[in-house]
DNA sequence: CTGAGTTAGTTCAGACTCAGCACTAATAGA
DNA sequence: TCTATTAGTGCTGAGTCTGAACTAACTCAG
């Protein structure tokens, strides 16, 4: 079993990796996507039916049966391979378990004893062991982070961990065995959606999570924009309300301030005179309790700001949000769409909001896709 | 004499296009670039040096005398082809012919009569004349509005001409004899800044113009982002400042309430009692004015937060600045750095600010740009 | 001045990839 | 069963690339 699809080069490997992306497709649908000819699908198609990486689906694809010879499509064996994703927070790792699609086979999470570099990967390596068992073997290992990791291993920073220059990578390498990426959550998270999710047919798209911060991700022209503050959380502090809390760092009204989970208990527990969790604020809120929903439509207010900033500056075809908070979305809705109709030209189209669901195991998912994509393109 | 160089196919293409747009390179370097081998590049440049595109400048390119065979580096003609660019605002035509390179050799401008389409174009016909004594030949005319052309021939929508579906590349085909390009003058100078400007070597770059109104336009991953709405304006009414005046269309503090030139003067001229000009209330800013300082602070203000949000939320190597306002960016330079350092995070990469001219030669300038590339590149 | 060292660029042969052509394969419908 | 239609395949020749071996043009040490 190859470790990378790595011995395939230019063409083939475009190929395969079309088919991975996009589902089963007949040679000839291949051939007009990848701008080649027939024959020279038969050529490229051949060895990688024979190798096994590719095998004909006889799926009746309930496309009305039209003249002529019917197509075979192809596609990739998803469970021949399976990858493991794991989200570390400050105090918890969330795992799950993928196929070579990034469907989830199982997940798991573990507290974390402390954050200590040692005793996480400990934690990180029974957990993988565990995950291990929903599948016949493990391929390849994903770690997203919020901190930065520009070589895919070394965690050059992670606040949250309160880590500088920890070789992380290279100790859960040494721990399970497996080959191991460390990638930024929102990175990861922004390449799942990208290859797997909402983006896939997308050029250009960005990612916006409601949840202990805001984050964001954007995709342009194909490819995950990546600067050297990707994934970082300048959005995070994004004036959005001039008479908003404060937060943290003291931006009046940021981003942080209006729609992070615990800035929005923070305003509702005030408001209310008792200590309320997120979804107790949202139920307040959809029922008609005015402080709660004084509260939930500001910080909706506030994010459909963020989402016309981010539509006029970046046009994107369509904007996903996502997040352990994302059910504010579901009830400001009304107020996000205000917003955005305020700041937004009438005459621009209008954006297109997708929501897709938030909690840990979608982390956990991104950084499986980081897994795959290492093992499909092999180390950049 | 070729219309294009469409005959140029795959690498013989991109090499012609990287000398155009990188100056003289030797053939290693080109070789580096290109990803070729050293042999390619002698069968490739052969054809384009018999033809005369490229020659071998022999320059002594004041690089330390290294070791070795000194090597030939390779350039386009500049002067082998001309182009002019004419930008049209709504009463004022302005044309510049430039050679291959985009190098300004004659500018020159003609007040419009009026809006009419076919006034229009005998104006531009004449100045297109006039233009041309300047040069041997013309090879194609570009031409940049404020408005739409999605197929780069007819202006869908052009509010400051009060223009609809007008066939006006067409029209100035058929008076000029030359190939006509239309684009929007916002697109049009960010592929100049993109091509021969201050973005030449930056994968990704914003454009942020003050004007008679606010322009925007972006590079990611080496391509220019023209969505739907691209230099329509989405920019334009960005909130920036919560106690600003009110625009046109009733947003208060927005882009074009704080930062446009008539924008500055009306509140700069409503707070002196008297009607001041854009470089008056500069000059009376500059000299200490309390009121003209406050509104020419309050506009660099506005126009900091608009670049750390570009900056935050498309992460760009750089973000030129230009327009025929571009003057405020000196006077107000403290104000602008002011409020890029209350909302950019200080981990934060600093913004690259990039001042470039902003007369109405460089938005001519961008209309010849879009002429050159439709020569380079064929229409697409 | 001369020859060694170094880098630039060229020639040639062989490998690889592609598309056009002519073909076979598999279906629907007459 | 035959025809029309579309999918997919062997073959060949054209085009493009690279490695190896070469020539070219320079610096520098002696």
């Amino acid at each position: 079993m190859p470790v990378t699809w790595e011995p395939l080069r230019g063409p083939s490997h475009a190929l395969a990796l079309d088919v991975l992306l996009h589902g089963p497709l007949s040679r000839v649908e291949l051939a007009r996507r990848l701008d080649l000819s027939a024959p020279s699908l038969s050529r490229l198609t051949k060895p990688l039916v024979d190798s096994g990486l590719l095998v004909e689906v006889d799926e009746n694809r309930s496309r009305d049966p039209r003249l002529g010879r019917p197509q075979r499509p192809l596609d990739v064996v998803p469970d021949a391979h399976h990858f493991i994703g794991i989200k570390l927070t400050g105090d918890v790792a969330y795992g799950v378990i993928t196929t070579l699609r990034a469907d989830v086979v199982t997940s798991a999470e573990r507290p974390l004893p402390s954050t200590d570099p040692d005793a996480t990967v400990a934690v990180i390596a029974e957990l993988a062991v565990a995950l291990a068992d929903s599948a016949p073997s493990v391929t390849a290992l994903g770690i997203s982070i919020g901190g930065r990791s520009p070589d895919h291993s070394l965690v050059s920073s992670a606040p949250f961990l309160d880590w500088t220059d920890v070789p992380f990578g290279s100790m859960v390498e040494a721990a399970t065995g497996l080959p191991v990426v460390v990638e930024n959550d929102l990175v990861a998270l922004t390449e799942a959606e990208h290859w797997f999710g909402a983006g896939r047919d997308a050029r250009r798209f960005a990612v916006v999570t409601i949840g202990a911060g805001v984050g964001y991700g954007l995709v342009v022209g194909g490819q995950v924009v990546t600067g050297i503050d990707a994934g970082f959380g300048p959005v995070g502090h994004i004036p959005l309300n001039p008479n908003g809390p404060v937060c943290f760092a003291g931006h009046r009204g940021c981003s942080t301030a209006m729609l992070s989970i615990p800035a929005i208990c923070a305003q509702a527990s005030a408001a209310l005179g008792r200590t309320l969790g997120y979804d107790e604020v949202l139920d307040l809120a959809a029922a008609g309790d005015p402080a709660a929903r004084r509260v939930v439509d500001d910080a909706g207010h506030a994010l459909g700001l963020l989402c016309a900033l981010v539509g006029n500056l970046t046009m994107p075809e369509k904007i996903v949000l996502s997040g352990e908070g994302i059910r504010l979305v579901e009830v400001a809705r009304p107020a996000i769409d205000e917003a955005i109709m305020e700041v937004r030209d009438i005459r621009a189209e209008p954006l297109d909001l997708v929501i897709r669901p938030g909690d840990f195991s979608q982390w956990a998912r991104g950084a499986a896709v980081m897994a795959i994509q290492t093992y499909v393109l092999g180390t950049d």
